[in-house]
DNA sequence: GCCCACCCGTAC
DNA sequence: GACGTACGGGTGGGCC
């Protein structure tokens, strides 16, 4: 086994194209062009190369234009419908794809594939060769012996002597007999009328070969006898036809067919034409990999001499990647103990100098390190490379460092190009490089023995940092050719995420003013009301229980009170959850108690209790992390703590806000954005009444009641208000009829009426709603208004469930995603006009508001600007419209 | 003691 | 099952 060649494979491109085309979805790219079936056969091709690592191949088609069965036969395939149009535009890009990918291609007019395949399968076994012959196409079972192997690839299913028997119940050699004696439809080979693989198998056990039954034809009783002697005279020519003819005369002999390296560069043209990105991915992840794993070579960095070389490398390079090790992930708190760099794949070098271990060694000193690379990082003009340079901006302002000529960014090149995957730099490496990193956890251990890095030996930790600088680097090389390719989402990359780190790094560091006592003091009180209302819960439930834990509550509700079980959760446990409760609430008093303590206890924990406890010491405010690459559909997302999500809709809820307070002598402005995705909306959908409501600046939920519930603007009610912001709200969101009716309370079939009226009223949206979907289906994805694209993989699921989750999220996506680049692009805009002029600093953004900290005196003005910039963000067709509140601390200023 | 799934609730 | 995007707390079970 092991000195055998590997085989040679020979795989018949035309069975497959015809396969895949009626197999697979009828997937297009966003120009309309039909790539299904080019990507099946593409995408099999690939797996049996990465399976069988041929040195030979070939991938066959037929030619076009008649051959010479057709001689023999004017009927032969007579019965064939033309070929579909979308699959006939498929041929030429297969057949340029597989000579990019390397593959050697044979089109031989005047036979078939079938032919050429046997022909070399027969030269190949002469030689001593084992083949492989991937096809989908039974008649081939007459090519199989010792050395000739089928294969399915559809099913990775092998067909060896034995399994023809097995299948067909007649030996290989038997094959050709067989299929002219059953005939075949599709070829239209005539065959015995009434003989199928029954009756054939049967009269070759008997008598051995279609020439022996036609020798013993008058044995045969019965209506088929009959049908047999009939055919005799034909019999012959359904065996020629069906014979798979084996000695052509061709130019290319087995050993010609020798596999190419891919034409890389005509690939990734032909991947972006056609728009299959994810091998457009491969393509960039095994260049680097194939180039053999890149050879590294990592240096710890100890003495002056090594340090000044690296210097001078560094000054002297067009871009380097780099990254800081430090003594703690919280940003504020985090100390440098070591910096690495990479110039070029594979080499790179960690300069450590705050490790502090029994026995380590001598190390430069900081003054030396960072005092000798300041100039560098601070140099608008020494471009640099990172993954997440948010953090080391952090970090090294915590040394005095203001990082400056930051030109890329890995984290998020990944989060433009595809924000549904993940952007750690491990996951990255995995998914782009193909290469395993060293794992944190790996050198410094995990849970309470973790070890800072600066007590990680430098044995381990060199490699570590060093690898980090290679592998962001390495990433960048794989990446940026991809973003290059595609303008827009080059312009959300260069033009919205990239200068939107720093602004975000600004709000971060400046924090928020927390009145910490006054946090302090509604804990107690909320300590005190909980503790009243758990003894009433005893009391209620005649024992005492856990109110905060769900599977206690189910307990004493459904098992001990036998309360009705309204809903399930998904797991199947009788849920507990807000709506449920309130209903219950209606009947029985424990639900009420319990609905009370939930609110308040939340409360608690996660905001009075928990946020004063997050207050940094030195700076005496609370410090945020946003994350940049954090959603699928570009918002912003905060954590540690989550600014994003202080309460705001209940008055219990809002004290919370009044504890975020401006300092002595300044206020806070707070400006949201209203109703910016109902904006979008009317954007996008350009329905005529959605856009005429918002260019009158009409209150938009009472224009949709007034023109759903027919009635003047002037005389819509309360309810019917609420109703028309509930349905605007849905649609945003997808909503059914189901959940609308949830969400009002109201019956479905009533529910399914107000959507009905709204889609009279509002035909564009109905439009751009299936539109969008459409879209979706056909491209994968859903753009927003400035080209950030959203992947749905499970729109096509056939997954009900997931489909449809898919096909909420693609009417969602672009309308939330297009909000978020609008208020990035008036971030970052701000903070230009912002920096020098005023007394003010931007402090929080929560998704359609952003929040300031201004002197008094410089009030009038930021009101202004942040008005004028945050408006001018977009040009849609409707006005974006701010509102701005002033207040001493955040509830006020609503 | 640590980790994780689950349920629930807060925001936009 | 049924409304999109997030983060986080408490519980309770499994694991070491």
């Amino acid at each position: 086994m092991s000195e055998k060649k590997p085989p040679l494979i020979l795989v018949d491109g035309s069975s497959y194209l015809y396969r895949a085309f009626h197999a697979l979805p009828p997937l297009t790219n966003s120009k309309g062009q039909p790539t299904g079936a080019v990507y099946g056969v593409i995408n099999m091709l690939k797996k049996l190369v990465d399976e069988y690592q041929p040195e030979h191949m070939a991938v066959v088609f037929d030619a076009k234009g008649k051959t010479f069965r057709d001689d023999i036969y004017a009927e032969y395939k007579a019965h064939r419908p033309p070929m579909p149009d979308d699959l006939r535009q498929q041929i030429e890009p297969l057949h340029e794809l597989v000579d990019a990918l390397g593959y050697p291609k044979l089109v031989i007019p005047g036979v078939e594939a079938d032919d050429v395949i046997g022909t070399l399968a027969k030269q190949a076994a002469a030689q001593g060769v084992d083949v492989l012959i991937s096809t989908g196409d039974k008649d081939m079972a007459q090519l199989v012996n010792d050395r000739v192997t089928l294969i399915n690839t559809m099913n990775n299913s092998l067909m060896t002597p034995e399994g023809v028997v097995e299948k067909f119940g007649v030996n290989a050699d038997q094959i050709i007999d067989y299929l002219a004696l059953i005939g075949d439809t599709s070829d239209n080979i005539p065959g015995v009328p009434k003989v199928g693989p029954k009756t054939a198998v049967k009269w070759l056990t008997q008598y051995g070969s279609m020439e022996e039954i036609m020798a013993h034809a008058d044995e045969i009783k019965g209506k088929v006898g009959e049908n047999l002697r009939d055919s005799l005279e034909q019999l012959p020519m359904s065996y020629q036809l069906a014979t798979i003819v084996c000695d052509l005369q061709l130019e290319q002999k087995p050993d010609d067919l020798q596999c190419a390296p891919a034409d890389t560069q005509r690939l990734i043209d032909i991947y972006s034409e056609l728009e299959f990105k994810t091998w457009l991915a491969d393509i960039s992840a095994d260049a680097p990999a194939k180039a053999g794993a890149v050879e590294t070579d990592y240096e710890t960095v100890l003495t002056e001499k090594q340090f000044n070389s690296w210097l001078s490398k560094l000054k002297k390079a067009e871009l380097f990647a780099f990254d800081t090790e430090t003594t703690s992930l919280d940003y504020m708190e985090a100390k440098v103990v070591g910096v690495s760099f990479a110039v070029e794949a594979g080499k790179a070098a960690y300069v450590p100098f705050g490790h502090d271990y029994l026995d380590a060694p001598a190390q430069l000193s900081e003054e030396i390190v960072l005092g000798g690379l300041k100039p560098l990082l601070e140099s608008p003009k020494k471009t640099k490379l990172g993954q997440n340079l948010k953090y080391d901006m952090h970090v090294l302002a915590n040394h005095g460092i203001h990082l400056q000529g930051i030109a890329h960014d890995t984290m998020l090149e990944s989060c433009v190009l595809d924000s549904t995957r993940r952007h750690d730099m491990d996951s990255m490496a995995a998914r782009v490089l193909d290469h395993t990193t060293i794992h944190f956890e790996d050198i410094a251990g995990k849970g309470a023995k973790q070890l800072t890095f600066n007590q990680i030996p430098l044995e381990e930790a060199g490699p570590y940092a060093a690898e980090d600088a290679d592998i962001t680097l390495r990433l960048h090389q794989a990446m940026w050719p991809q973003l290059e390719q595609n303008q827009s989402l080059l312009t959300v990359y260069q033009d919205i995420e990239l200068p939107l780190m720093p602004v975000i790094q600004q709000i971060e560091r400046n924090g928020v003013n927390l009145d910490v006592d006054m946090l302090a003091k509604q804990s107690r009180q909320l300590a005190k009301r909980l503790s009243e209302l758990e003894q009433d819960a005893y009391k209620e439930a005649g024992e005492e229980f856990n109110l905060g834990s769900p599977k206690q509550i189910q307990a004493i509700f459904f098992d001990k009170l036998g309360l009705p079980v309204i809903r399930k959760t998904p797991k199947g446990q009788p849920s507990t959850a807000e709506d449920v409760l309130q209903e219950l609430a209606l009947d029985y008093p424990l639900p009420k108690i319990i609905l009370e303590h939930r609110g308040l206890s939340k409360l608690k924990s996660t905001y009075t209790d928990k946020l004063p406890l997050q207050v940094n010491q030195q700076t005496g405010r609370l410090h945020t992390s946003y994350h940049q690459a954090g959603t699928a559909t570009g918002r912003l997302s905060s954590s540690d703590p989550n600014l994003q999500n202080i309460p705001v809709r209940s008055e219990e809820g809002r004290r919370i806000r009044q504890a975020f307070v401006a300092p002595v002598g300044y206020k806070i402005l707070a400006a949201d954005y209203s109703q910016i995705e109902l904006r979008i909306m009317a954007h996008l959908s350009d329905d005529k009444s959605l856009l005429t409501a918002f260019k009158e600046g009409k209150d938009i939920h009472r224009a949709t009641a007034s023109e759903v519930f027919g009635v003047a603007l002037d005389d819509v009610e309360n309810e019917q208000r609420r109703a028309a912001k509930a349905i605007n709200f849905g649609l945003i969101y997808g909503m059914s009829a189901f959940g609308l009716a949830k969400q009002l309370n109201i019956s479905r079939y009533d529910a399914q009426e107000y959507v009905n009226l709204y889609f009279e009223r509002y035909p564009g949206v109905k439009d751009y709603m299936d539109v969008t979907k459409d879209r979706a289906h056909d491209q994968g994805y859903v753009e927003t208004v400035f080209g950030r694209r959203l992947y749905l993989p499970e729109i096509n699921s056939r997954n009900g469930q997931r489909r449809q989750y898919a096909e909420r999220t693609a009417i969602n996506a672009p309308m939330q995603g297009t909000a978020a680049d609008i208020i990035k692009r008036a971030m970052i805009k701000l903070n230009q006009s912002l920096s020098s002029s005023l007394d003010a600093r931007m402090i929080m953004q929560v998704h359609d508001e952003l929040v300031f900290e201004v002197a008094e005196k410089d009030l009038k003005q930021l009101t202004a600007l942040v008005k004028k910039e945050m408006e001018a963000a977009a040009q849609l067709k409707v006005p974006l419209v701010v509102d701005i509140g002033v207040g001493d601390n955040w509830d006020e200023a609503h």
